[in-house]
DNA sequence: GCACTATTGCACGCAAGAGTGCAAGAGTCA
DNA sequence: TGACTCTTGCACTCTTGCGTGCAATAGTGC
């Protein structure tokens, strides 16, 4: 839905100047570390600039605002975050020993999830979520939603194994979801720079046990 | 942790001015809502002021600073949500109906987080978290804290009762908020506007049910 | 009604930050 | 090397918003 390559058209039309490449990578690797770190507002140009080593009129030169510098930035990073999430849990149900199997994804998520930008994006994300709704949706559908998407497939495979017994696998998946790292997760929130480990493992071994008690088909 | 009252002393010398006291009432009612609907940076003081009917001198009569101010009022909001949490959960475990008592608990959290003005005090709280970690760690213990532990001493009481099986009561209380109502609160807060209820009340109580079906005693 | 105190409005000063213009310099491609 | 294009630095404008000073006014308590 969001605009990316404000002013390129088709990226196969010639090779763009080397400079402008570089420039553009600089560029983008600083405004995200920036907005993530400030925000939209509080993120200035002159000091995304700086941080990229380049001049401010060159951020010009490719973008005509600061709010399609940003809409350009976040556009990379909630697809990022969606490719992420394509690999996330794509394998399960593949075998019989379903414990092991949602074990090895519960730790795989709270990983992937805890562990990189994931959480400092989504707090840019809600943050600015007023002023772009548009792209706290997006991401939401592509990146969260992928993932429940694919771990109720998996928790299908499983029940037509006769290995667990799924009526609703879509809301199975949430549960399961939010059973392994919601906890977690949501305090990741709010302690900006808590240590990220600890009861995050507990938590995703213990939701696996509640998960596996409430749905096996035994 | 955070100031209160940041001129006057003890509240008991004197009774304050009428003139004040509406002035500070006024003032705090206009400066949450700015301060929710914009965040720290963008709410201005002029429009608090407009909007609380004062002269933008009166309120730096009464708070020192812009900072000042928001600690004030951002403190007082979640003293308001820990009143609230205390409420939430404090008569569980009292009868032997643990499915009926679980599934009114279950609507009842899910009444007060997501209908109230908890989600957008949770989305500031997560925006300025970075500049004020005080206020995310406090109302995390106050607000979200008080609610797990009541909800654990529930359980325990149905444990106790032999109702249900309860290991690790803080866990489980977790567990069940989670169950309940953590993919509903997530997507509440990316969703700025969107509808609250809808697939909230299904949620809960599916989430009830999952919860006992792992942790029932029989 | 009187002394006192808070509010008001308004015009400031000041700083930060978005966005622009331009001429000089440097990289790129053939 | 030459023609071309992009980058650079710098100074500049404009807006927004914080915070202050002051003299006039209005509410409060006795």
């Amino acid at each position: 839905m969001p605009d990316r390559d404000p002013k390129t058209g088709p990226d196969a039309t010639a090779a763009v100047d080397p400079r402008v490449r570089r420039s553009r990578e600089a560029i983008a690797e600083a405004a995200i570390a920036q907005f993530i770190e400030r925000g939209y507002r509080d993120a200035s140009l002159d000091d995304i600039a700086r941080l990229a080593g380049v001049a401010k009129r060159t951020i010009y030169n490719i973008y005509t605002d600061k709010e399609a510098l940003f809409r350009a930035i976040l556009g990379e990073a909630v697809d990022t975050a969606e490719r992420f999430s394509v690999e996330v849990a794509a394998t399960l149900g593949g075998t019989d020993d379903v414990e092991t199997e949602l074990t090895a994804v519960a730790r795989e998520l709270s990983r992937a999830v805890l562990g990189g930008r994931i959480v400092p994006l989504r707090r840019l994300l809600i943050s600015e979520a007023a002023r772009f709704p548009e792209f706290a949706r997006d991401y939401y559908e592509r990146a969260p939603g992928r993932v429940m998407t694919t771990l109720a497939l998996g928790l299908n495979r499983f029940d037509e194994r006769g290995l667990l017994r799924i009526d609703d696998a879509e809301m199975a998946a949430e549960q399961l979801a939010f059973l392994v790292l919601g906890a977690s997760l949501d305090r990741a929130l709010f302690e900006v720079d808590g240590p990220p480990t600890e009861a995050v493992e507990a938590r995703a071994i213990a939701g696996v046990r509640v998960f596996l008690r409430a749905y096996a088909a035994t």
